[in-house]
RNA sequence: GCCGCGUUGGUCAAUCGGUUAAGACGCCUCCCUUUCACGGAGGAAUGACGAGUUCGACUCUCGUACGUGGUACCA
């Protein structure tokens, strides 16, 4: 058997969003599974969409997700370059070779020529034309031209493409990893362009030279591509390349979670959700679109998430790590219908991930985290102590500034409408008394803390629960947190006791 | 319009001819906790429709409906 050699082949013009993370995980797992190589390779055929910074941004997005390329534009390889604009040389020879095999035509027809030729033959049963086997023959090219006239017009450098010359009543057959075997009637698809008049090839020709040159084993891609799937086999066997043809699998949709359509990127913000990995800043618009990244995803659960959309491994384990993945992983068990997008399954995803990830793993992130939002930390220990206790709470890394602050600095808003309710002359008075008790202890320990507390209340005879209750008020200043003596512990004898002074003066104040 | 692909609870999904049709997310109830979570125990909710094959169909075949993709010198 030969080498799995599979690859991730995006354009550069923009964001990258879920369904292409994904195209690339399946890439790499399937690679890795079969200890083969996963490429990347930039397909920049469209000058006109091309984005600086575009191609950078999917290296940045695959190194962050963990799917290195073994091969690419950045690292080199033996196949290099990566760039289909940097081998653009090498698409013309091929498109030639097809043309004098009779296979593919040059054709010198203008946009406007086009234009009219889709008007003319438009019809209610047929409202989109094609320039196909019932038209290409009204058509000005090679095919209806002579010699000398294609050979006059070349000379003079009037712009050409060269379409494939699709054959007439052939069913083109295939089979698919995912759904099978395909067949497809070559009358009902059109002569497509292969190079175009910039002399760039199309993703046609360029898909079918670049994975035989680099000697791809398995293509993957949306489903997308699936009805143009003729013209790359027959591209493979006019080329002379049958026997190295990649096994294909085209993979489901990512929809929509509300109404209808493939998830597109502009559904991110109207829906409330990222659809990039990362980031994405639209130097057009000045815009910048969040990414699952900056939001507080874990790459761990953003490939684990998408994994299990539309792959499935047959046992009820949800969680996956990158190497487990790669031992479950099978293109048997990808999906054939699309699948729609669940946020709320996927903060899930991540939540889960936080919540099993040691603290000492989590810190690096969350310490930036903290940092960028001004809260004033102390020593890693402390830290590192201060998340383990909060963590799980934490759906999403960014949630640790909320969960945690309060373990740095005095609450900056007190919620006194929750207070003012259960607050009363003996509360007050078991308070300060709590603030001279606590002055007593020898040492600032848990059990000392809760005992000191419990044997108080007892004393004072009001109930250990409610007073539990004001205290976290003192300490946090809202409804939420670990335990109060978990936190009455960890900032320390004079930090608790500095809150509750102050919630003392300020209760009679407001 | 034509062509391709698809269709199990709201969502992700198991099942590969015989099950009370798993499990997860979300939702609801209860327990734990006078906080928010976590955790625990329950609950509601499913085979698009119609034929056929078969002793038996969610599973196979066909049709219909619906969804989705394509129909570019974009990928």
């Amino acid at each position: 058997m030969r080498e799995v050699r599979t690859r991730f082949a995006p354009s550069p013009t923009g964001g990258l969003h879920l369904g292409g993370v994904r195209t690339a995980l399946y890439s790499y797992l399937f690679a890795k599974k079969h200890q083969g190589k996963f490429i990347l390779r930039i397909e920049d055929t469209d000058q006109n969409r091309y984005v600086s910074g575009a191609e950078q941004y999917i290296v940045d997005c695959l190194a962050w997700c963990g799917l290195s390329p073994d091969e690419g534009p950045h690292i080199g390889g033996e196949h290099a370059p990566y760039r289909q604009s940097e081998r653009k040389e090498s698409y013309k020879q091929y498109a030639l070779q097809l043309v004098e095999s009779g296979h593919a035509y040059y054709a010198f027809d203008t946009t406007e020529e086009l234009e009219k030729m889709r008007e003319d033959f438009k019809s209610t049963q047929n409202p989109s034309p094609q320039y196909d086997h019932t038209t290409r023959m009204k058509m000005k090219n090679s095919l209806t031209l002579t010699n000398e006239e294609v050979k006059q017009l070349l000379a003079i450098n009037t712009p050409y493409v060269i379409r494939i010359s699709m054959p007439a009543n052939e069913t083109i057959s295939f089979t698919d990893m995912i759904r099978g075997e395909i067949k497809n009637d070559s009358n009902l698809v059109d002569d497509k362009v292969l190079l175009k008049a910039d002399g760039m090839p199309t993703y046609h020709l360029a898909v079918v030279v670049d994975d035989y040159l680099m000697k791809i084993s398995h293509a993957f891609r949306g489903e997308e591509w699936l009805p143009s799937v003729p013209v790359h086999i027959l591209l493979w066997k006019y080329l002379g390349w049958e026997n190295d043809m990649p096994h294909w699998a085209h993979l489901p949709l990512i929809l929509k979670p509300d109404g209808h359509g493939k998830l597109s990127k502009r559904d991110g913000d109207r829906l409330g959700f990222p659809v990039f990995a990362m980031d994405w800043h639209d130097d057009k618009t000045n815009e910048t679109i969040k990414g699952f990244k900056e939001l507080g995803f874990l790459p761990e659960a953003f490939i684990n998430l998408l994994a299990l959309l539309g792959w499935h491994s047959g046992e009820e384990k949800e969680l996956f790590t990158k190497e487990e993945m790669i031992v479950a992983f099978s293109m048997e068990r990808v999906h054939k219908g699309g699948a729609k997008f669940d946020y709320e399954k996927a903060k899930w995803f991540n939540h889960e991930w936080i919540k099993g990830l040691p603290a000492k793993t989590l810190m690096p992130s969350m310490q930036t985290i903290l940092l960028s939002a001004d809260i004033p930390l102390k020593d890693e220990p402390f830290l590192l102590d201060v998340i383990t206790l909060v963590k799980d709470r934490c759906v999403f890394l960014n949630d640790i500034v909320m969960q945690s602050s309060y373990f740095f600095q005095a609450p900056i808003a007190i919620d006194f409408d929750a207070i003012k309710p259960k607050w009363a002359d003996d509360k007050a008075l078991f308070f300060s008394e709590l603030i001279h008790q606590f002055s007593q202890l020898d040492t600032w320990e848990m059990q000392g803390i809760e005992e000191t507390f419990k044997t108080l209340a007892t004393e004072k005879n009001i109930k250990v629960g409610e007073l539990q209750f004001l205290f976290r008020m003192i300490l946090v200043g809202a409804k939420f947190g670990p335990g109060v003596f978990d936190i009455a512990y960890k900032i320390g004898k004079e930090e608790t006791q500095s809150r509750i002074q102050y919630l003392l003066q300020k209760i009679g104040t407001v």
